[in-house]
RNA sequence: GGACAGGUGGCCGAGCGGCUGAAGGCGUCGGUUUGCUAAACCGGUAUAGGAGUUAUUACUCUUAUCGCGGGUUCGAAUCCCGCCCUGUCCGCCA
């Protein structure tokens, strides 16, 4: 969430990071009743404080005299009586005062809360305007040598591609039948060389975060109660999209929530802490399952690995100080990782800037990754497809919108508390990215060329079929 | 799942209706002492909100917070209720 008094000294800027991610909040609704809470807020304190001082004052008299009045008889009773109730008078005054405002404060919070819970981080100043993700400027692409996107795949490779749908029904990969018979739809089953292969993906990127990037590798929840998704920031714009286990109505405390992203668990481990500098970066990365609804997408990307309910991911997220350039340089190092590793398994990419529209709530600039997938996009005359980018990674700049939503802090040399900022990104995400993987490195007869930085984790085995 | 016990500041631990934002200790930070280190001594040491002064830095006042929420009371860390969590024992089980 966002600063409220930055909101008050700047509601302009507030404003335009709403219009700028296509977004409606009521900035000034918020403002005004902001103003309301405060100055109810302030005629409560008041009281209390005057509660306070009284209570100081009289307290011990009251419990004399009312010890007093026990042992007391006739005029004398009577007159210690009504001193009591003099003396009662001015605080039971202000009790009703104070209830009174805690009563018109109940009535406020609720909204005020809600509008400040959607109050988006404004995007970074150099983030390109624009509606949507058709808006969003390629920055760079890469090819391994050998591959020129100006030619179709048959033109680079001299034949037809098979899609990745294809290619795990030819060589039993997946069994999307039995997914579906036990799951329902977007489910699906990874059988054999197929299951090795997401597991080689996801071990190979573990590895080289805990290798090459010095990252602690954790093992996280990912069914977590609701506080951990409001204060990652995915509720409540997200509810939509995570599946909820409703403890509370079999008599347990609490609902659960399945995640949909190891950030959830990652972000959460730190949450309502007041971290030292030296702890600080935090550099951690999980391998979890992700859970997701998909709600909205009904009809979308129905076929194959591309868009299911649940999926294995290798996340990665720092939490740095509150600095712009830091936060600017762990940026650059996520993206390097997810171009490191989509070279080292030869797939053609491109990265994205995403514009001010396509981002979300939580973040103020985002990158996205897409790889080429053969097997997607338009058919040609011929009825085979196109190819097309699809989205595989992306890393993400979150400021302290994050960190302030989950209350996590560090202090700094002076001992001033600071909300921290947040990045994550995404180091690998299978099934989905086995697409790309399987499609680019089929050959003419149908088998697969494994990638040779995947050989090692798939017991040497070089080729599928 | 059953039976007890318990949740207090960075940690340990007292308090069990007003004098307690909270004793004492440990830790920590600043200082004095010391040839250096240690010891000793002195002082400081939570977080958030609001108001104000100065307006980078800082200070003052005030409110809230003793697991969370509600209640009793003029007044709650202290009493009552609900929930959550932890420990121990028993049962069950990957």
């Amino acid at each position: 969430m966002i600063d409220l008094k930055e909101l008050r000294e700047d509601p302009d800027r507030f404003r335009r990071g709403v219009a700028d991610k296509a977004m409606s909040v009521d900035i000034d609704r918020l403002l005004a009743l902001d103003e309301a809470r405060r100055s109810i807020l302030t005629r409560q304190e008041v009281a209390r404080a005057e509660q306070n001082r009284i209570g100081k004052e009289l307290g011990p008299k009251l419990g004399a005299l009312k010890g007093k009045v026990k042992h007391a008889h006739g005029d004398e009773r009577a007159s210690i009586e009504q001193e009591i109730a003099q003396l009662e008078e001015r605080p039971a005054a202000l009790k009703s005062e104070i209830q009174e405002c805690e009563h018109r404060i109940g009535s406020i919070e609720p909204e005020w809360k809600s509008l400040w819970m959607q109050v988006p981080q404004p995007p970074a100043d150099d983030v390109p305007k624009g509606k949507g993700s058709d808006d969003n400027v390629e920055i760079r692409r890469w090819a391994p040598a050998g591959w020129d996107f100006a030619k179709t795949f048959e033109g680079n490779r001299g034949f037809k591609p098979r899609t990745h749908t294809e290619l795990l029904k030819m060589h039993k990969l997946a069994d999307f039948e039995r997914g579906v018979k036990m799951a329902g739809t977007r489910h699906y089953v990874l059988t054999g060389l197929g299951m090795r292969l997401h597991q080689a993906v996801l071990r190979y990127a573990v590895d080289f975060m805990a290798d090459v990037r010095g990252f602690t590798p954790m093992g996280v929840p990912v069914i977590v109660k609701e506080e951990c998704m409001v204060g990652t920031g995915f509720f409540p714009a997200g509810r939509e999209q995570a599946y909820h286990i409703e403890e509370s109505s079999r008599g347990s405390g609490h609902d659960l929530f399945l995640t949909g992203t190891g950030e959830v668990g990652l972000m959460g481990i730190h949450a309502d802490e007041i971290l030292s500098l030296d702890e600080l970066p935090l550099k951690y990365c999980t391998v979890s399952t992700c859970f997701r609804r998909e709600a909205g997408a009904a009809g979308k990307d129905t076929a194959g690995l591309y868009r299911i309910h649940q999926f294995d991911k290798v996340e990665q997220v720092v939490v740095c100080k509150a600095d712009d350039a830091e936060s600017r340089a762990w940026h650059a190092q996520m993206i390097e990782t997810v171009e490191t590793i989509l070279q080292s398994f030869a797939i053609p990419y491109r990265l994205l800037q995403c514009c001010t529209g396509d981002l979300g709530v939580k973040n103020e600039d985002m990158i996205d990754i897409e790889s080429w997938m053969p097997g997607r996009g338009e058919m040609d005359r011929d009825g085979s497809p196109m190819g097309a980018f699809g989205e595989t990674h992306s890393a993400s700049r979150l400021g302290d919108f994050q960190c302030r939503r989950l209350n996590l802090r560090y202090k700094d040399t002076h001992g001033k508390t600071h909300f921290a900022f947040a990045l994550n990104n995404t180091v690998i995400a299978s099934p989905r990215v086995l697409i790309p993987i399987l499609e680019m490195h089929q050959q003419a007869d149908g088998s697969i060329i494994v990638p040779e930085a995947l050989r090692p984790y798939m017991g040497g085995i070089a080729r599928i079929g």
